[in-house]
Parts: C-alpha cells; sequence; structure tokens
DNA sequence: GCCAACGTTGGC
DNA sequence: GCCAACGTTGGC
C-alpha cells in the first residue's frame, strides 16, 4: 500500500542555489547536508513525490520561494568523496558511506515570497520547525502548514 | 558584521 | 557519559 505524502521544508542559500537554479536545472542532488536529523529524514522518511518547501535562507528577505518534489530516493552524497568539495569527508568509504542525499525536482515557483515575517505573524504557521529549530535545513511541515504557505503566497 | 542558538568534538 | 570549547547557521 502506497503511503501518504509527506510534507517537507528545505533550506538553500540562494546566492549558492535558488528556486531560479532548480528552475533551469529541473532537478538536482540535495547534496552537502552535514547534519544527522536532517540526513535521516532525507534516509527513512522520504519517498518520491513527497512536496517539498522550498525556502531561501539567509537572504533578503529569507522565506518559502517554491514548491519542489521528492524526485529520488537517497543515495550516496558524491561530495563526502570529493576532496577538493568543502563538504568532503574524510571519514565517509564508498562502501560506508556517512551522508546520502535525495533528488527533488522544480515544481512551482511562488508569485511572491513568503517572508519569515510573515510566517511568524501567521497564527496557522506557529508551530512549525522553521520557528523552533532554525538550523535544521531539512525538516518536516504538516499537510496544513504546506497548504497555508502555498495560500499566503497568492499561488504559483 | 554581530551574535544567539545549537550541533559537534574531544578531553577527562 | 559528561560537558566545555568550538564551529556553524542564519536572522537581523
Amino acid at each position: 500500500m502506497p503511503q501518504k505524502t509527506k510534507y517537507w521544508l528545505m533550506k538553500s542559500e540562494p546566492d549558492v542555489y535558488s528556486i531560479e537554479n532548480l528552475k533551469k536545472d529541473g532537478t538536482t542532488r540535495w547534496e552537502g547536508v552535514r547534519n544527522y536529523m536532517a540526513r535521516n529524514f532525507m534516509i527513512r522518511d522520504m519517498q518520491i513525490g513527497d512536496k517539498v518547501l522550498f525556502y531561501h535562507s539567509n537572504a533578503n528577505p529569507s522565506g518559502i520561494a517554491g514548491i519542489a518534489e521528492v524526485s529520488e530516493l537517497a543515495s550516496a552524497d558524491p561530495t563526502q568523496f570529493d576532496k577538493k568539495s568543502e563538504y568532503y569527508d574524510p571519514k565517509s568509504t564508498s562502501t560506508e558511506p556517512r551522508w546520502l542525499c535525495v533528488k527533488v525536482k522544480y515544481v512551482s515557483s511562488f508569485k511572491r515570497l513568503v517572508t519569515l515575517a510573515e510566517i511568524k505573524k501567521e497564527p496557522l504557521l506557529k508551530d512549525m520547525v522553521l520557528l523552533h529549530n532554525s538550523r535544521l535545513s531539512v525538516q518536516p511541515v504538516t499537510k496544513l502548514e504546506f497548504e497555508r504557505s502555498l495560500g499566503l503566497s497568492g499561488g504559483s
């Protein structure tokens, strides 16, 4: 039996990789996650078809910029083996990689960024993980939170 | 650029 | 296994 679609929020600094980059690329490997909690969500819980709020962090302003979708289950993050990468991890081996990541595909861009300030003001979004564990770069959101965010954006 | 929050590392 | 020191994230 297929499991229900789950909803996520994933952060990226737009200076590094924005929703526009994803739009151009179509799909991308979500590499560079080096936090165990974030990694575990990708390994254990993400399924193809899960919906993702694409969040621009460290931006001016920061906020949710659009929607992506999980297009491939987690597999080894190649950057952990690349000595020249800032994500290189000497403790990883090809037989026992420490870091895995999913691929996501572009779905849509919001007409308007839903800023962090708006998220903070919206009562229906007050329990979002974003507001309580601001450092987590891959985090679950509820269906309601997902839909409310989309609603605030005025569509895509 | 500052700094609070918090995850990770490493000494014991 | 505790916890201080350290490094990083990310808002402002």
